[in-house]
DNA sequence: TGTACATCAGTGAACGCGCGTTCACTGATGTAC
DNA sequence: TGTACATCAGTGAACGCGCGTTCACTGATGTAC
């Protein structure tokens, strides 16, 4: 071969990192496969060794995006004071940072409007990383049952994302900020309020 | 004029309404000019008789889904039982005739992803449209303050967008039944906790 | 009332460009002998 | 160890297509006289 053993694998893990950021700060048709294997210093054609078509790029991606928020996700949790885990992941998804970090953070708010009109093994791709990622938050959610963690932990997960959506949306800097503070409050007095504000 | 008097303000309401239907349903960057005026009968160099360029129609658009979505609102809330205002409100925007629906309906779970890279015109003309939603919203909300009830207006608004979002992306349909009824029991527990299931 | 002319919404060819995908090819390396 | 050959990641021209925008034009109608 031409390249060393790794090679292919090496381009293949730059190929959906470089994707991941790109279409997530200019949308799946925001960017293109010749832009983007630019970016790798690498010509469009050899796209197709590494993938059959971009759709298959896009689900790569999306498992790309969700594997790293959910182990983000432990992070910020083991960073955060015993019984505070799930205030710590709520002002991380509500910050200014994952606001501005449009290349980075979460796929909801940045791709989840495009995502439906994807084709079905994109969604089901979807589907699976944001379950593991659910599952992943719901460790840290009240609840009686796994069941109901769970499906908590699919609500918030919602929600901050409609609420970063809109953060980002709103040409107003200070509305935004205002949003975002206001989530935080809201979300933290809702699934942890021994540490809102609300409830001291 | 080849038309009659006012031939050409029935030609851009046409035009804005197919836009404002095309866009929720594609994507911005998934409807050119040219299929948009094709399907008014209409070839695309006429477009710039209405509009300088495609974001004014983006904004156009924009500011026609919110004002419906306005009037949606007040009609739905005068149509509920007194006091239930809030609760059909949140279920109507959180039934499955809305998530399949995709020609219409709000813009925060088919645009708003795209709407953050959208030119500052654009996202003014959201910001403003926006506002007045969750003005129009806040009326039903509890809260003991003008400002208190609108800023509960935009987190709900938010998180039901973000929900929307979720159910339209995901490919199971029964997870997405779930997460509708789930958040219906959830927006309404926490903003109508008389209506709701939880407080009976 | 009848005629001449100005108006301007809409037409369609053309602009340069980027898109996703295909395909014959190149050439450095690993492997077989 | 030295030589011949197979491999295959990446190249770049080409495919047909759609994009947003420009522009000289058309032709039915409203208006002026």
């Amino acid at each position: 071969m031409r390249y060393s053993a790794q090679h292919k694998e090496q381009t293949h893990e730059r190929l959906v990192k470089k994707a991941a950021e790109q279409f997530r700060r200019r949308g799946v048709q925001g960017i293109g496969i010749a832009k983007l294997m630019g970016k790798l210093g690498l010509t469009h054609g050899g796209f197709y060794a590494h993938f059959d078509n971009k759709s298959e790029l896009v689900a790569a991606a999306a498992r790309k995006i969700f594997k790293e928020a959910t182990t983000h996700v432990g992070a910020v949790a083991a960073a955060a004071p015993k019984g505070s885990e799930l205030t710590a992941i709520i002002n991380d998804y509500l910050s200014a940072g994952h606001r501005d970090g449009t290349m980075q953070g979460c796929l909801l708010p940045s791709l989840a409007g495009e995502m439906a009109r994807q084709p079905q093994t994109v969604r089901k791709a979807l589907t699976r990383e944001f379950d593991e990622y659910a599952n992943k938050i719901s460790k840290y959610m009240p609840g009686a049952s796994d069941e109901e963690r769970r499906s908590q932990a699919r609500l918030l997960l919602a929600g901050m994302a409609g609420t970063m959506m809109v953060a980002r949306a709103v040409s107003d800097r200070e509305l935004s900020d205002t949003i975002l503070a206001q989530g935080q409050e809201f979300y933290i007095s809702i699934f942890q309020p021994r540490d809102g504000r609300a409830q001291g």
